[in-house]
DNA sequence: GCCTGCGCGTTTTTT
DNA sequence: ACGCGCAGGC
């Protein structure tokens, strides 16, 4: 296979290969940079002294496996042992690990993302710079702190530097337009001693409303380390011979949109929107497999994670379409399960009332609930979450010491309280016990989180471990501590699951994926394609869109409201 | 201090 | 549609 290639390998390829030096290659959706980074990886290895390997670093695990899949295409065992491909987070752990003493005097350790947010709920100030000052003097280090770290690191000590350096005399960047400053300042201190082969478009940068990530960075990367510049751009290896990259481009540059029976438009009227989101997935696995694509694998995307969690709801329902039923899809969905967990821990809390007295048990589901609302404090701070907190902690503190809570919540749990009971039948009594939520008004909020626990996949092994529970005991105690731990570990598998069949996700989460067919869906009051707040011609918008439409290999089915705004001129 | 009703805006976050 | 912030009633 590596001699085939060799073979049809174009002038510039070839060039890329052959020449010295730092390099930047740029190039559009599936125009083959992995491909080429890759083969210019093994041509290195040739040269490369006793310890030495290649680096190719990446942002997201995903993207490693990816790149990690496409390894196994083009390189052998022996060459595939010299090539380390880590997300940025791996190596700069890595280096920390080692040399991470030198920086605040102590052992360095980590804290987790999710004992950070717990941590972050709990600290009233400003986070940010409490992180900096835990890394400094206690040598703890946040995620986001890694890069940071490791650049002060290579900055401040010119023989870690080079000593990485030196290990990784290639490192290849991927996905350069969106490197923060941060991991810009560790490559640039690697970049003294070491190659540096950026692989970058511009227009995919979509994570540039981070305020770290710089919308001229590519133009730094040439300003600082003069590369040799190298454009794949007309290529198209993902979908050729599609109409596909080309009506991508057309949106990304507002021009009229080109007739191809790959990119298919569909319109809907309000109501209709739920079986016209139905119909539009089931026709494009009908049409994919009318095409000859055996078991497609189907992405089903939309801007706000709002409208994904609306449209797996529609999925898992029947609908008619033309008087055609439309049977459930069975589907994953990329989804960060913090609130859904906490609120599926408070269902949990009241399934086990039975097993406790009243006022223990009562406050420890009030406890939950201001657990879930710490959360969603510690993600997107608002007052009226802050101050959820304090009622429920209140009103915990209250009902645990006998007394009866100031709140309505409070109030009607206790009013409930001697009503509920469960029958052994799981199913059943996890409803009976969400239910109690659904009945209280202050807690629908609530209560439309705890529905959400199936887009998990948990439900079997949440069942499972519930049935468990009563068979050995009557009632459901420990019902909470399970599914926290069910929950935690679904969300490390399902962070490395395959994507076969349906999987639904916001259009950022599919950046660096491809599907045979993807279907856009837009929203009228969340997840609109053009966003009202940008300034035409929407460019942040379009980049976007174009990044979305570019995953799929084969058919593309965008449905919008019927009054959206034009996406050409 | 808590609840309700009204007006308003509606996004994305790796690890 | 729906959640947030804010104002007003209790």
């Amino acid at each position: 296979m590596g001699a085939q290639l060799q073979i049809t390998l174009c002038p510039i390829r070839d060039a890329i290969l052959r020449v010295d030096g730092h390099l930047l290659v740029k190039g559009g959706p599936g125009s083959g940079k992995t491909t080429i980074a890759l083969l210019k990886a093994r041509a290195r290895m040739t040269a490369l002294g006793p310890g030495q390997e290649v680096l190719f670093l990446s942002f997201s695990r995903a993207a490693v496996r990816q790149v990690l899949s496409r390894c196994k295409q083009l390189l052998k065992p022996q060459e595939r042992a010299l090539l380390s491909v880590k997300t940025y987070h791996a190596f700069c752990m890595e280096v920390l690990r080692s040399h991470g003493r030198l920086l605040s005097g102590k052992t360095p350790r980590f804290l987790a993302p999710d004992e950070e947010r717990l941590a972050k709920s709990e600290f009233n100030g400003d986070w940010d710079s409490e992180l900096r000052r835990r890394a400094l003097t206690e040598g703890i280090f946040s995620f986001d702190l890694f890069a940071p770290a490791v650049a002060d690191l290579f900055a401040r000590s010119r023989a870690v530097r080079t000593l990485y350096a030196n290990k990784y005399p290639l490192i290849v960047v991927d996905e350069f337009q969106d490197t923060d400053d941060d991991q810009w300042r560790l490559v640039r201190a690697l970049a003294a001693d070491a190659t540096i082969f950026a692989l970058a478009d511009p227009e995919q940068r979509i994570f540039d409303y981070r305020p770290r990530v710089s919308a001229t960075r590519v133009d730094e990367f040439r300003a600082a380390l003069a590369p040799t510049e190298f454009d794949l751009a007309a290529d198209n290896h993902r979908s050729p011979g599609s109409g596909i990259l080309h009506f991508a481009d057309a949106v990304l540059h507002r021009r009229p949109l080109p007739e191809t029976k790959d990119v298919v438009h569909v319109a809907y009227a309000g109501k209709a929107f739920p079986s016209m989101v139905h119909a539009g997935v089931v026709w494009t696995f009908g049409q994919l497999r009318k095409r000859g694509v055996e078991d497609p694998s189907v992405a089903v995307l939309c801007r706000t994670n709002h409208l994904v969690a609306q449209v797996s709801g529609i999925l898992n329902e029947e609908h008619t379409f033309k008087e055609c039923p439309l049977r459930p899809i069975p589907h994953d969905v990329l989804w960060d399960a913090d609130l859904v967990a906490a609120s599926a821990r408070v269902v949990a809390s009241i399934i086990e009332w039975p097993a406790a007295d009243m006022h223990s048990a009562v406050a420890e589901t009030l406890g939950l609930i201001a657990h879930y609302f710490r959360l969603k404090n510690a993600e997107r701070p608002s007052e009226a979450a802050a101050k959820e907190v304090r009622k429920m902690r209140d009103a915990c503190d209250a009902v645990r010491s006998g007394n009866r809570p100031a709140i309505k919540a409070g109030k009607a749990l206790l009013d409930v309280f001697p009503s509920v009971s469960f029958t052994g039948s799981v199913v059943e009594d996890w409803k009976r016990a969400r239910q109690a939520l659904g009945e209280i008004s202050t807690l629908a909020e609530l209560h439309k989180e705890a529905k959400l626990v199936r887009l998990f996949r948990a439900t079997d092994a949440i069942g499972e471990g519930l049935g468990g529970l009563w068979l050995a005991q009557g009632t459901y105690r420990g019902a909470a501590n399970l599914v926290k731990r069910v929950l935690d570990e679904q969300r490390l598998i399902g962070a490395e699951r395959d994507h076969r069949g349906c999987t639904l996700m916001n259009m950022h989460k599919s950046k660096g994926k491809e599907f045979d067919g993807v279907v856009l869906i837009e929203g009228s009051y969340s997840g609109v394609f053009l966003d009202s707040r940008e300034e035409p011609p929407h460019i942040k918008s379009r980049r976007l869109l174009r990044v979305a439409i570019t995953r799929a290999r084969n058919l593309v089915t965008i449905i919008r409201p019927s009054d959206a705004v034009r996406l050409s001129a």
